[in-house]
DNA sequence: GCCGTTTTCGGCCCGACTGTTTTCAGTCG
């Protein structure tokens, strides 16, 4: 699956695009289908072969045709020579805080930095400070910017965050002059993996909850405070950011700090064709630069004459244009799951009893769930015997009967052996519900 | 470079914080 490489590619262009001070539209159709194909989850060749190329928002004939190439000879012509106008470490200088691509030109071009050595060892022999631009706190900034990108984290998952920001938000919560609070950002739309912390605060006195979000036991670093927006280092070196508004702003202030970046873009698109302005303050009418709405995050979509859009979607895939013939696709809800169909008990490497599986299931409101436990080529995970199976089977058919409203399904999570042959034979697991194989050893096995 | 229920050409989101600036550019959300 080539969907990585290819945005990393068009990342990279995006990058030396900027540098180069060419023109910020096209850079951000660039950062767009990077955007789109890092988050795609489907092969991008398998659309390619498909000819759908074409169907992918923010891929229009000249982005079609470079995807092409790359699939079709593994190169890209355009990008192997733009690579070639600009040293890769001057690239990678936009990866540190607070420099940006008028930076990372002025230093290159002004004192031939092209690496983060480089630019440290100017830094520390006071080469920049006189730079057009530059000063003082310049050269302590780049320095902390270095610092902290020899730390940095890559995005770390939604459920490794969530404990951080849930304390967080209760630390600020339990101030007075908190209204509301709320997640934002990626966080809010649940995505698999977080850059960093967004969380909005509804106030009237924001440089109370300001001084208190820098000032709690969990920062390390003040990136920047004012009194709508601060942002801060962890000391798990985390990025968190807080945005304040008042109340009456808190609907548009979701709206805008939920994102994504691409989805608000669209969305105020949207607005002005329709006479409309909207920003995190609320939904302003153009003309006369009255505020129409705001409070309320659905009143956004609503004033557009959309139907609300569930964060989870927000993502600028397509969504905008299915709100627009009310068209979106309902979202799978805990409570429509009806089911698990892969369950471990204490039969094999599982801690509760088959009955408590199931009493703890059917306490979720699940119909059914299968118990795939292990089988016996994995015996240091307990794994079943066919005499064993047997005996479960058995047990499974006796709580059955006592159950209400409720089934077990038997099953067997079967080994792949490393021949590749299963680890019961087919007439044991034609016995069963649910069978599902799992390799479980012989992953440095050669693909042939 | 993308895109179109006003457009196939000419638009393209909008604002906060910082530092060096003498009025705003750069960077970021
Ligand atoms: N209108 C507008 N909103 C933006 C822009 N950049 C960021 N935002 C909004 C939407 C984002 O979801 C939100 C938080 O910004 P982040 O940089 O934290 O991005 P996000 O949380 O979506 O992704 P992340 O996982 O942090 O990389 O701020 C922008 O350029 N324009
Ligand atoms: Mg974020
Ligand atoms: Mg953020």
């Amino acid at each position: 699956m080539k969907n990585l490489e290819l945005s990393r590619m068009f990342d990279q262009i995006a990058r030396i695009l900027k540098i180069k001070g060419e023109n910020p539209f096209k850079i951000r159709a660039y950062e767009k289908i990077a955007l789109v194909l890092e988050n795609l989850p489907i092969d991008i060749e398998i659309i390619y072969q498909q000819g759908g190329l074409n169907n992918i928002p923010g891929v229009g004939s000249a982005i079609a045709q470079k995807i092409e190439e790359f699939l079709t000879t593994g190169k890209l012509e355009y990008y192997e020579k733009l690579k070639e106008t600009i040293p890769s470490g001057v690239i990678e200088l936009l990866d540190i805080s607070e420099v940006g691509p008028k930076t990372a030109k002025l230093l290159y071009e002004e004192l031939g930095v092209d690496n983060m050595e480089k630019l440290e060892k100017a830094v520390r022999q006071h080469q920049i400070k006189d730079l057009p631009g530059m000063g003082e706190k310049s050269e302590t900034n780049i320095l902390r910017g270095i610092e902290l990108y020899k730390r940095r984290k890559e995005r770390v998952l939604l459920g490794t965050a969530l404990p951080l920001a849930e304390e967080i938000v209760e630390s600020l919560h339990q101030l007075k002059e908190t209204d509301k609070i709320s997640f934002a950002g990626s966080l809010r739309r649940k995505k698999e993996t977080i850059g960093d912390i967004d969380i909005l605060v509804t106030s009237q006195k924001p440089e109370k909850i300001m001084k208190t979000f820098t000032s709690l036991p969990q920062v390390r670093e003040i990136l920047a405070e004012g009194p709508t927006k601060s942002s801060v280092i962890t000391k798990d070196d985390i990025h968190v950011d807080v945005r304040v508004v008042e109340p009456i702003s808190f609907g548009a202030a979701l709206q805008y700090f939920t994102g994504s970046k691409a989805h608000n873009i669209k969305l105020r698109e949207l607005a002005i064709k329709r006479g409309l302005k909207i920003n995190e303050y609320g939904v302003f009418d153009s003309k006369t630069e009255q505020r129409v709405t705001g409070e309320e995050e659905e009143e956004v979509y609503t004033i557009l004459d959309l139907p609300f859009i569930p964060p989870e979607l927000r993502e600028d895939r397509g969504e905008i244009e299915a709100a627009l013939e009310n068209k979106l696709p309902r979202l799978v809800e805990y409570l429509q799951i009806k089911g698990d169909l892969h369950c471990h008990s204490q039969w094999s490497d599982g801690i509760h009893t088959i009955k408590q599986m199931a009493e703890a299931a059917k306490q979720k409101g699940y119909k059914y769930i299968a118990i795939t436990d292990h089988s016996q080529s994995l015996k240091f995970a307990g794994g079943l015997t066919e005499e064993r199976l047997q005996e479960q089977i058995e047990e499974i058919r006796k709580l059955n009967r006592e159950l209400d409203d409720f089934t077990v399904l038997t099953g067997i999570e079967v080994d792949i052996k490393t021949d590749g042959s299963l680890d019961f034979s087919d007439e044991i697991l034609s016995k069963l519900d649910v069978v599902i194989a799992a390799i479980h050893s012989g992953f440095k096995q050669e693909s042939k």
